[in-house]
DNA sequence: TGTTAGCACTCTCACCCATCGAGTGCTAAC
DNA sequence: GTTAGCACTCGATGGGTGAGAGTGCTAACA
């Protein structure tokens, strides 16, 4: 997805931009409507509460900030944190003893990929106090790099299919009615079809069926299986994305803004929410670089009240995942996105690793 | 299935229990504190309001109902659901309807049994308007049917595991700096493993490989493949239960006794603490039978608001699993015990049905 | 013209209090 | 043993009040 142009910083002075930052930043440490005086007395703006006051109204006249009640302090508009997070330059960065130690736990997984995932969203979730996302890298086309088959019984074969980006895929094959299979067939059915399929994708290995050629039964149940295997091939392309692990839901549930149950439940309804949520990791996985969305923008409604914050990593045209961050709008986005880049450098080192 | 032997009704007369149990059942439709006209009004129990009055007395007295305050109604405690869990005899049974429904959706995953979980969790929540839970069918002793590996550079190999029972393990191996690894090597690696593993356990397995013999390039690839698998194996064969899927925990969530955001935090995490729940699971895993824990009983704190209605499925002594719901305490026990049989008995026709 | 002090005004929040009603527990009569 | 009657308890509801926070406006000031 293209980034979202920036909004015209014209109409707005620096000192108003200064006051704006301070208003959002009081606001996500302190999770309270923020007054005049409390940003004169702990930001040294060099001018009054009443001064103040005025560049406030004009911030809310703007639409950046809003205002929950006439005697309360002012609160962030989605478009306020949207002006925030363009104008942030310097994301916070880890300190050096985090980033090793979270090094040092990435190597304890030892190359277990299944794992990476979970740790990413567990790290995530735990630097930022917020919930952790993660994908697994999945490719854009994917190839066939080997084939196994091991007997159930007389009628069915347990296929397992490896990509070649690692992933694995199982499934349960009924043989047609005709054959009987054994282990021993299956050996050469397999034998035949890592022969015949290797490094294909979907519709090459459905042209590379079609010419098997004889009728005999090795033939027959090397198609039967080589019809799954291209559908499964089929399926896993279509997926925008295979699956999102989280991680720390608590951590967002715990923030003050969900202290009413129903918010509550719509943040939980967010995370369910595995479509949207697919979504939105399927077109960061193909912008290529961190994106944040704040208040679910022109998302569905139980998203209304989280920004996610996401970035992709893997290698491109090869394997993509995405790692990244929810939690309340009100969250710390540089902090969030120091985070998330760390942890998707470290996910990028990792895919390197492993195909290098 | 033996059925649990009723617990000794001595103090109980019968029509004691019979206003015990309209209670519980009032109480489970409304959701609120039952009073004695209410009781009176709706289930033609043939005494005034104020006999009854006596009898909800002399119950809270045996610690089967309780009193959220003097002027509310009775409420069943644990001991009183518990009590009413064991009398019954009758489960209520799927519409004929609906199990045809499901017997066919389970008929459309088409053997691929890692969907099996996920559509048993979710049916057993759409059905019991609670959260569905189901963990794979995992083995007491895992043992070894196929190994098979394939290249990622010339330093590591990714290792594919197949144990007997249908479960996969996948792991990258790093290749000791002795030797270099080639797809070539990995085949006959590979088949070398499989020849003296096969069918093998953990224990097993370490004995075969100390008997691998000389000491050339061959055997020591394999050496330190199998001292991996071996490890999985371990791993795997230590973990009471794979993992526990679930599906429909908003169901749970919009019960009205969940309103206050603390109780519904707390249900979140009863369900996020997956160590409990994998203990529970095992423990019925290994009764076999159908078993109730009400109220989290024994259990930690955040359970103390709901209820577990589990079964185990699959074969003793070869794989077994567990299905089952979690409620808020006040659940329609006869509906989920009648569910729960359903869906853990079509789990068995499906395991036996892959191993017959 | 922009900034500031002063001040009236608004609105929420917490608290108190009275009222209401559901439901009990007790007593005495049947 | 059962029932009617009744006083009593206690949470829930709703109005009223005072405190406090913060605004917006006005008028004075640099």
């Amino acid at each position: 997805m293209a980034r979202r142009i920036r909004r015209t910083l014209g109409p707005l002075d620096l000192r108003s931009q200064a006051i704006l930052r301070a208003v959002i930043e009081e606001y996500i440490t302190t999770a309270s409507p923020v007054g005049s005086m409390a940003l004169v007395e702990r930001y040294h703006l060099g001018v009054s509460s009443a001064t103040v006051r005025n560049i406030l109204a004009e911030l809310e006249i703007s639409g950046l900030l809003s205002h929950p009640h006439t005697s309360a302090g002012r609160v962030p508009t989605d478009a306020g944190y949207r002006f925030y997070v363009e104008s942030i330059t310097e994301a916070v960065s880890l300190p050096a003893v985090e980033q090793l130690m979270i090094r040092h736990q990435f190597g304890q997984v030892e190359f277990a990929s299944e794992h990476w995932f979970r740790l990413a969203a567990t790290t995530l979730a735990g630097l930022t106090r917020s919930a952790g996302l993660a994908t697994p890298a999945k490719p854009h086309a994917a190839h066939i790099r080997r084939v196994d088959l091991v007997a159930v019984n007389e009628r069915m074969a347990s296929l397992i299919l490896v990509l070649r980006e690692g992933s694995i895929k199982q499934a349960v094959v009924a043989i047609d009615d005709d054959d009987v299979v054994d282990q021993a067939l299956l050996n050469r059915v397999a034998g035949l079809l890592n022969e015949r399929l290797i490094d294909l994708t979907a519709s090459l290995a459905q042209a590379a069926l079609a010419r098997l050629g004889e009728d005999d039964g090795l033939a027959r149940v090397a198609r039967t299986v080589g019809e799954r295997i291209v559908r499964i091939l089929r399926d896993y392309d279509a997926a925008a994305i295979e699956e999102v692990f989280s991680d720390g839901l608590l951590n967002v549930m715990e923030a003050p803004e969900f202290a009413q149950s129903d918010k509550l439940r719509r943040v939980f309804a967010a995370l369910e929410n595995r479509a949207y949520l697919g979504e939105l990791v399927g077109s960061v996985a193909g912008g290529g670089r961190i994106q944040i969305f704040i208040g679910g923008e022109n998302g569905p409604l139980e998203m209304r009240d989280v920004s996610l914050v996401l970035a992709p990593y893997g290698r491109p045209g090869r394997a993509i995942g995405v790692v990244g961050v929810l939690g309340p709008t009100r969250m710390s986005y540089p902090q969030a996105i120091g985070t998330v880049r760390f942890v998707s450098g470290l996910m990028n080192e990792l895919v390197d690793h492993l195909y290098a």
